[in-house]
DNA sequence: ACAGCCATGTAACTTGTTACATGATTTT
DNA sequence: AAAATCATGTAACAAGTTACATGGCTGT
């Protein structure tokens, strides 16, 4: 959030609630809603981190300006978003959490593995439907559209490890 | 983290360093460190919340037992973990980061997109190969393995959509 | 005796997230 | 005049994270 906010002020000045526009735009529809308040919090919160200050010119717009807060970088934050344009960190990519289930699953007997990799194949493949559907009401090669491929091959992968957990665990269980 | 370790008091009650150990055993070498710290805020804090108690029976093992501290799910912890497992939600898996880099990047010339690009395929196909390190050193089929694996399909995806990225802002760049 | 692992915790900080309150402006 | 949207914020909590402090036990 912090870098996606720092990231939009770095293009030019801008008041909160229009960086939300901005951020949903930027997205596109598989970015999901977003708290409205949550960008406020931020705001001072990189104000106070020094890498964000209010524009210090007031009453500049003669339309529709009234008491509008617009913010922008300080040196320091426009040094954070070339920092973090060149930071090659990827977030980690495991699927833990389902994986953890099966573990629990298989250790407790509190559910079935099969059933459940069963089920979460169903909701995985729902919601590539679902991308398929906002693929479509997406202009063509928008950067929204990128964005939903990205998301839809990595479901795609995600289908093809619940096969591989098929196999681990299924047969390990009828053996 | 505090599915995790409800998930493992499932099987049966421990204390807190031994969640660690099985914890990282559960998560093999792709799941990462852990702060030991971690654990034990975790616990007071599912024991505030009523999911976890402090096992009644003190001075039971004869043996290495002196104050540690074994910890049990209560009933509601138990069906939270019934909860857990049946609950089909999937993490949100766009790569919302790297396409907000491209965006900033384009809209402020502050760097070249083909440049993150490149960097960032570098750096997922220097994490593939360190994955399968990992899975070299590790039993065939062990459940380690699998997390592995589910890890690599997710990088291959990302590798691919590199490719999309690239299609997407090169040609758009040089028109 | 000493190193190193076993074991537990706390204080402090950061971030995300929500619920709520407030009022101006625009549209119908 | 009412409803919707624009616009800003605060209080409070939840969760992750780290740095640090403490002391017991084990092998050499």
């Amino acid at each position: 959030m912090q870098e996606a906010i720092l990231a939009l002020l770095a293009k030019d000045p801008a008041y909160g609630y229009e960086l939300r526009r901005r951020l949903e735009a930027a997205l596109g529809p598989a970015g999901g809603a977003l708290n409205p308040g949550h960008v406020y919090v931020t705001l001072s919160r990189l104000e106070r981190a020094g890498l964000v200050r209010q524009d210090g010119r007031p009453g500049r717009r003669p339309h529709r300006s009234r008491d509008k807060h617009v913010y922008e970088l300080t040196p320091a934050g426009r040094e954070r978003v070339a920092t973090w344009l060149n930071d090659v960190t990827w977030a980690k990519v495991a699927p833990v959490e389902f994986h953890l289930k099966l573990v629990a699953a298989a250790a407790t007997g509190m559910a079935d593995p099969a059933a459940l990799v069963d089920a979460q194949r169903l909701e995985l493949l729902r919601r590539l439907r679902e991308l398929q559907e906002l693929a479509r009401n997406e202009e063509e090669a928008s950067t929204g559209s990128l964005l939903i491929e990205g998301a839809a091959l990595r479901l795609q992968a995600d289908v093809r490890w619940l096969e591989a957990c098929e196999r681990h665990w299924i047969e390990e269980g009828s053996r």
